[in-house]
RNA sequence: GCGAUCGUAGCUCAGUUGGUUAGAGCGCCGGCUUGUGGUGCCGGAGGUCGGGGGUUCGAGACCCCUCGAUCGCCCCA
């Protein structure tokens, strides 16, 4: 009979456990907060849809819906895409359940997303996001609400000393066209001299080549054409008031002119909070306005702005979180008591302290397993010579609140 | 999709130029010591050396394939 083999867990997944699932869980638990603060309403989204709700919205021609989206067809013969992202799942939403009678909809969520692709220091096939978005709202003042949460975010977090916010523009439709045509006439002269990527890049994201890595191209993003070239009035006008609405909101930014946006449907405002502490994969929080976004799923004309966090990385800044200690252990030393020990953890848990129970194993051993726990106090339950000895090992304060227990 | 490094008990790791029944610490289980005690001692369980193939008289060590991890590229939160 041979050994049956143990599974393995999917590449890029991760099984979370203790200081880090803590770590996990204090981010999720502070965009809770935080976001009830700002009034954002929470959602619940389911984790497929029909495929075409993101390769319709995020663009057909990008690395996430060609090569990224897990994809299958279901028993029904119907082509549905586990989410790998948040966004595009919730327009779809607003359109479909008439979300439009609540506009402007200030909503949060979190949860998993999915994409193919290879593993690496906070980068995961599985990831979790925290997210948020404001809808129906055209004014620059939704993009300073939704920055200054984020802000606020990684402050109560105490992350926000290693994170920078880079902000730039991008401009409506029409000025967004221009400068992208502009750039493809500047780097096109110099295409011999590009990093094959950026090759490549010029016919699918052009934009993208801005912020390449490769010395090759660097040297000649310097001279290329600027957004702000291209920006009409009305552009120029909503970009100066979300920066002055940062500055009165007291958030902290830095203009990052060769920031763009991997997803089509992004115009005007695009933000990224980056750190250096990552390696890698330093944007930690992005986001921005997705105006035409609606359109594309046959909607109405819908302004609107978001941001994604990602739960990991806010989790690997914040480091191992302790879990909480034990207020009461309960020893039962002699297992004909056991029932005594029993009851008197239910007793405690039920009047709101957190208690484990110790009955198991070498009788002798079982106070030494209790001290290493390093609980706040330890109850022993013994017998001496046929007669119930309880002892109580705590401070006074907390030894005057459960020595009751133990009568 | 591309590149580099790595993969030995539950965990962290040793394993000398390939050479008898593969080791330690921690953890786990048990015995003794201590007896208001977080100590010490002894014993035990647990490994097809990620998986498959090959080279060799002989492979945990060398070669190939594969799976996975880590770190970059790419992409993105």
């Amino acid at each position: 009979m041979s050994k049956p083999s143990t599974p393995q867990a999917i590449r890029g997944t991760q099984d979370i456990f203790g200081a880090e699932a803590e770590a996990f869980q204090h981010v999720v638990e502070t965009f809770e907060r935080v976001r009830k603060l700002y009034r954002f309403r929470r959602i619940e989204m389911p984790v497929f849809e029909k495929t075409e709700v993101f390769s319709r919205s995020i663009g057909e021609t990008t690395d996430v819906v060609s090569k990224e989206m897990y994809s299958f067809d279901d028993r029904g013969g119907e082509n549905l895409t586990l989410r790998p992202e948040f966004t595009a799942g919730i327009a779809r939403a607003y359109l479909t359940n008439g979300w439009l009678q609540h506009a402007p909809l200030k909503v949060a969520t979190h949860g998993p997303l999915f994409r193919y692709e290879r593993p690496q220091k906070g980068r995961y096939r599985q990831f979790h996001q925290l997210d948020a978005e404001i809808i129906g709202a055209g004014e620059p003042q939704a993009d300073v609400e939704l920055l200054a949460m984020a802000d606020q975010l990684l402050k109560e977090l105490g992350i926000a000393d290693g994170v920078k916010l880079h902000l730039n523009t991008l401009g409506d439709a029409e000025s967004r066209e221009a400068w992208r045509a502009a750039l493809v006439d500047h780097f096109e002269f110099h295409r011999g001299e590009l990093s094959e990527d950026s090759q490549k890049r010029l016919s699918i994201n052009p934009l993208r080549i801005l912020d390449s890595k490769d010395s090759r191209d660097q040297a000649f993003v310097g001279g290329a054409p600027k957004i702000d070239e291209f920006l009409s009035g009305e552009a120029q006008d909503f970009f100066g008031a979300v920066k002055a609405g940062l500055d009165a909101a007291g958030v902290k930014y830095q203009r990052a002119e060769s920031l763009v946006r991997g997803l089509d449907y992004y115009r005007h405002t695009a933000f990224e909070f980056v750190t250096d502490q990552l390696g890698a994969q330093g944007t930690v929080l992005g986001g921005g306005r997705y105006d035409g976004l609606m359109e594309t799923l046959g909607g109405p004309h819908t302004p609107a702005v978001g941001w994604a966090a990602g739960i990991e990385r806010l989790a690997m800044l914040v480091g191992e979180r302790l879990e909480a200690v034990i207020d009461v252990v309960v020893v039962v030393e002699d297992d004909a008591l056991l029932d005594r020990g029993i009851q008197a953890v239910s007793d405690l848990r039920r009047a709101g302290f957190s208690s484990e129970l110790i009955g198991s194993g070498s009788p002798r051993k079982r106070f030494d397993k209790a001290a290493k726990m390093g609980a706040n106090s330890i109850a022993s339950i013994a017998s001496r010579e046929g007669v119930v000895k309880v002892s109580l090992k705590a401070e006074n304060d907390i030894r005057a609140r459960i020595e009751g227990f133990f009568e």
